[in-house]
DNA sequence: ACGGATATCCAAAGCGCTTTGGGAGGAAAG
DNA sequence: CTTTCCTCCCAAAGCGCTTTGGATATCCGT
C-alpha cells in the first residue's frame, strides 16, 4: 500500500539519491525536478519511514521529559495545557515522546539514562526554581534542551523560553495603582518557583515606584487550585484592612477566589478589583466569569507548542530560532478591575 | 563506545545471527553458548540499537494514546498518577509514547491517524462512558489496545482492565450498612464515565440487599476535586435528614468532604463515617487524614502499569497476559467507620 | 557402516533511508 | 579546440538488526 523512497523514484525514472535529495532540500537537483519529486509525493502520500531515516541518520526523532511526581505538579491543569501545546506541535512534526516519570530525588539520574540511552534527541526541562542545579547538569549532559521558564541566580546561559513575569505583574500593579488602589493582595503559585518569585518582583517594584510597599500579609502562595484561591481570598477579606484590589498568579486562583468576593457580598470592579494571570486555559475563560477578568495573557500552549518547535527545529537543523525567548504577556482590560472605593 | 551487534559476535567468535537468536530466546542456540553471550551482554553493556530493530521487524517499540484535552480529565491528578505507571512501565522496556492531544470530536480521526501513521504498534484507551463508540472504532483499526475501563451495554469482547467498582462499593455500603447506617450518601465522580456508574450501582445494590434505598437526594455527581468534594459534603450536612455515612469516588473528594465535616464541628468516625475509593496517590494517603480513612483500594499506577505491561507483551508476543481483566479493590477499615450514631 | 534425524551454527539478503564519491554534459575560460 | 568548472544526477555503501535457507557435525537405529 504505502510507497517506499525506492518505488517512488522508480515511479519518477529517477534515483532514490536524488528523489531523497529532492525532499530534503539538498541544492544539487533541479528546481524543476524538485517539484516533480514533491508532486509525486502528493499524488502517492509517500511518507518516509521513520525508523530507517532514524537508522540512517543516527537521529531519534523524539524528545525526552521528565514528568516530575511530586505534589501539585503533574496533576495540575497547567501542566496538561502545557503538554497539549507539545504533543501538539511534536505530532505535526511526527515526532515521539519519551515519558520519564520520576520522583524529584532520581531526577538527575533520569536525565542522564534517558540522555544516554539514545533514544531521544533532546530534552525538555520545567518547573524552574531559584538556583536550579538541573541547569548546569543538563548542561554537562552534551544533548539540547530547552527550558520553560528561567532560573534565577544563575548564568543566563542556555535556551530558555519563559514570559516576562515581572512585567507582566508590574503592569497589572501599576494599572490598579493608577485606579487608586493603594492596599493590593497577591495570591500566588508556590514560593519556590521562579514564576511566582518574578511576579511578586514585579508587583513590589510597581508599588515601590509609586511609593507603596508591598505588605507580606497580603500575599500568599500556595498549589494554584481554586479551593486555595478561595481560602486565600477568604483570609484577605477577614484581614482588619482588607486589600480594595487582587492579583491572582492563574485564572484557576481566580475562580476560587471570585467565590470569595460574591460570598463575601461584594461586588467584583467596584468593591474590589482583581487581575488575574491567564494562561488561556479552554475550559477557563476570563471574559465567561460573571464578572469578565482583567488579565495579563500568555498562552501555555502556544509555550508549549514553540519550545516543540524549537527543540525539533534545533535537531533538524531546520529554521533558526532564537535560543533566548521572553515573550510578554498581554494586559487585557476587563470589568473586574474599576476605581478604588472610597473609603 | 557502545558496541553493537556485529562487535559482539566478533568478540564472541559467533555469528551475528546466533547472538540475534540467543538474545532473543530463539531454541537453535546451544544453552551453553547462550550464556556466554548473555555474560558478554553483561560485561560489555550492549543494548539493542532500537531504530535497527524497528527497520527490520516493521515494529514501532511505541504506544499511542489519545489525550483528552477537555475538562476535568488531562487536568486531573488521577490522569497523572496513571500515566506514570504507564510510562515507568514503558521505560523499562524502552518504549516510546505518542501523545497526541485531541477534542473529544476529533477523537476518532486521531485515532486513525495514529493507527495508519505505522509509529504506534498498539493503542489505549481510557475514561470508558457508557455505550462508548470508541470500542468498536478500535475493533475496526486492526491495531492492538487494552482499554482501561469497561463500557456499559456493549459486548465485552474486548481487552481490558478494570476494577470491580461495583464491588467495592458494595462492599463498602454493606459494612456502613453492618455498622447501622442508614442514611448513606455518594460523592461520585462524572456520571457518564462508567466507573462512576457502577460505583452507584454496587451501592445501590447492597442498599436493597438490606432492605434500604438509594435515595436521589443523597448522590452528587461531579469532577473529583476537593473542591466539588467540601461542596458536597457541605449540602449534605445541611440536608434536613442528614446522611450518617458518605462514600467517596477518591481520597481527593474526601479531603474536601473531610474539611467540611471538620467545619460543622462533627467527628468523623462518630458523628458521620467516611469510606473513600483510594487509587494510592502517593502525596495523598489515608491513613495520613486526620481520622484515618476507611478505604477501597487499588493503586492507579499499578493499573497504568499493568496496561503498560500488557500492551508490550502484546507487541513482543512475550508472555502471557490475561485478556480482560477485573482486579478487586480492597477494603481497609481504618477510623472513619463507626456505629452509626443513636439518634 | 550408512541413511536420516537432530542440534548448532553461519552467510547473506533484506528493512528503507542517507550519503559518499563519482560521472556525464554543457558552459565558461584559456 | 582543449581545459576547467559547474550543474545535475546516479550507483553503491552503509546504518544495525532480523531472518531465510542452508551448512556441518553429531548421533540414532539397523
Amino acid at each position: 500500500m504505502a510507497v517506499n523512497l525506492k518505488q517512488l523514484a522508480e515511479l519518477l525514472g529517477l534515483s532514490q539519491t536524488t528523489v531523497s535529495r529532492a525532499l530534503n532540500g539538498y541544492p544539487e537537483v533541479n528546481a524543476e525536478t524538485r517539484q516533480r519529486v514533491l508532486q509525486a509525493v502528493r499524488e502517492t502520500g509517500y511518507r518516509p519511514n521513520r525508523a530507517a531515516q532514524r537508522l540512517a541518520t543516527g537521529k531519534a526523532y523524539s524528545i525526552g521529559m521528565v514528568m516530575p511526581i511530586a505534589a501539585g505538579i503533574d496533576s495540575d491543569v497547567h501542566f496538561g495545557e502545557f503538554l497539549a501545546g507539545l504533543g501538539e506541535e511534536a505530532v505535526k512534526h511526527d515526532f515521539h515522546f519519551v515519558l520519564n516519570p520520576s520522583a524529584p530525588e532520581d531526577e538527575e539520574a533520569t536525565f542522564q539514562r534517558l540522555a544516554a540511552s539514545g533514544n531521544v534527541d533532546a530534552l525538555f526541562l520545567a518547573y524552574m526554581r531559584a538556583n536550579d542545579p538541573r541547569i548546569a547538569m543538563l548542561k554537562s549532559l552534551s544533548i539540547p534542551f530547552v527550558v520553560h521558564g528561567r532560573s534565577i541566580g544563575e548564568t543566563r546561559d542556555y535556551p530558555f523560553l519563559d514570559i516576562d513575569n515581572t512585567g507582566a505583574f508590574y503592569d497589572a500593579t501599576r494599572l490598579l495603582i493608577q485606579l487608586g488602589h493603594q492596599r493590593i493582595a497577591l495570591i500566588n503559585g508556590p514560593d519556590y518557583l521562579t514564576f511566582s518569585i518574578r511576579r511578586m518582583k514585579g508587583m513590589a517594584r510597581a508599588l515601590v515606584e509609586h511609593g507603596l510597599n508591598l505588605d507580606e500579609a497580603l500575599v500568599h502562595h500556595s498549589l494554584m487550585t481554586d479551593e486555595h484561591g478561595y481560602r486565600s481570598m477568604q483570609r484577605f477579606l477577614q484581614h482588619p484592612d482588607a486589600p480594595t484590589a487582587v492579583l491572582c498568579s492563574s485564572t484557576v486562583l481566580a475562580l476560587g477566589a471570585v467565590r470569595a468576593i460574591n460570598q463575601a457580598g461584594l461586588a467584583i470592579g467596584r468593591d474590589i478589583s482583581l487581575i488575574a494571570h491567564d494562561d488561556v486555559l479552554p475550559m477557563l475563560k476570563p471574559e465567561n466569569f460573571s464578572v469578565p477578568l482583567t488579565t495579563t495573557r500568555s498562552s501555555l500552549r502556544a509555550a508549549g507548542g514553540r519550545i516543540a518547535t524549537r527543540l525539533i527545529a534545533g535537531i533538524l537543523k531546520s529554521g533558526d530560532y532564537p535560543d533566548q525567548e521572553l515573550w510578554r504577556a498581554e494586559l487585557i482590560v476587563r470589568a473586574s478591575t474599576g476605581p478604588a472605593p472610597q473609603k
